[in-house]
DNA sequence: GTGTCTGCAAAGAATTTGCAAAGAC
DNA sequence: GTCTTTGCAAATTCTTTGCAGACAC
């Protein structure tokens, strides 16, 4: 499926300036608005900020892909649709870290005790983390 | 140990507004500034916003609070210095959820397979959750 | 064709800054 | 007294909006 089917997809319209920001988020995985804007705005100067907020909001809202709820405060967001744990690097990266049973785990866990009474809806893990020196 | 004195023990000046915006923030629990600020400036008009951005900033900066990673892009403080796991509800509400056991798990969990070369620092998970409906 | 999307420029929020006067220790 | 903090107003930065023309399907 290429990048217009995909969008297509999930019932928007694959504008090329759609399509535009769909490779640009691709080729990063994860990033904060400004720097999508900046390599979006490389590819093609005519492509406003506005619109970039307005296509990634867009996505988002059809699922496309995800906002980031990043630590650092800025709007980040995210290829890959489906909610999953992130790792933050002391060098800026972000690492996907997709574990079910450890998201089946803590639901469970929340389930007994002082919680018990809660609906659980979704569970993030936020993993702050950076590279052992090398030996 | 009075307000005063919790500041002073950071090796920071007590100021009135600084006492005051403490008070405000222990009696919320956990707040976004713009609610802060107005708790703060209806006791105390005179108090500006840029105050009150410098006076949370400088506690965070201190580690007599934390700031707080709210999913709804707001900035959020909590008057919890020490990182510790939160339930995001429906209704906005925000409750503290302890669990040093959970965050060994995960660490642990972490030092097998992929990711075993990381360094961990930090373990934040975050709980989306609503009450379940009365019966 | 029709209804959605984009570019533009301007408005609106949220946050920060420079500076002089005031205040904590 | 000294160095930090505050109030003020203006500047920045980030994000959204209204509208007319362009474009996807």
């Amino acid at each position: 499926m290429n990048i217009a089917e995909k969008i297509r997809s999930k019932g928007i319209k694959a504008t090329p300036q759609r399509q535009l920001v769909y490779e640009v988020l691709e080729g990063l995985g994860h990033a904060p608005i400004d720097e999508i804007t900046r390599k979006v705005r490389a590819a093609n100067p005519c492509i406003t900020v506005a619109t970039v907020y307005r296509i990634l909001d867009s996505f988002q809202e059809a699922g496309l892909i995800s906002y980031l709820n990043h630590p650092n405060g800025k709007s980040y967001y995210d290829i890959t649709p489906d909610v999953h744990h992130h790792i933050y690097m002391d060098n800026n990266e972000i690492l996907d870290y997709t574990d079910e049973e450890l998201t089946e785990l803590i639901k469970k866990r929340l389930q007994t005790g002082k919680f018990k009474d809660l609906a659980i809806e979704q569970v993030s893990v936020q993993i702050f983390a950076k590279n052992k020196p090398q030996k």
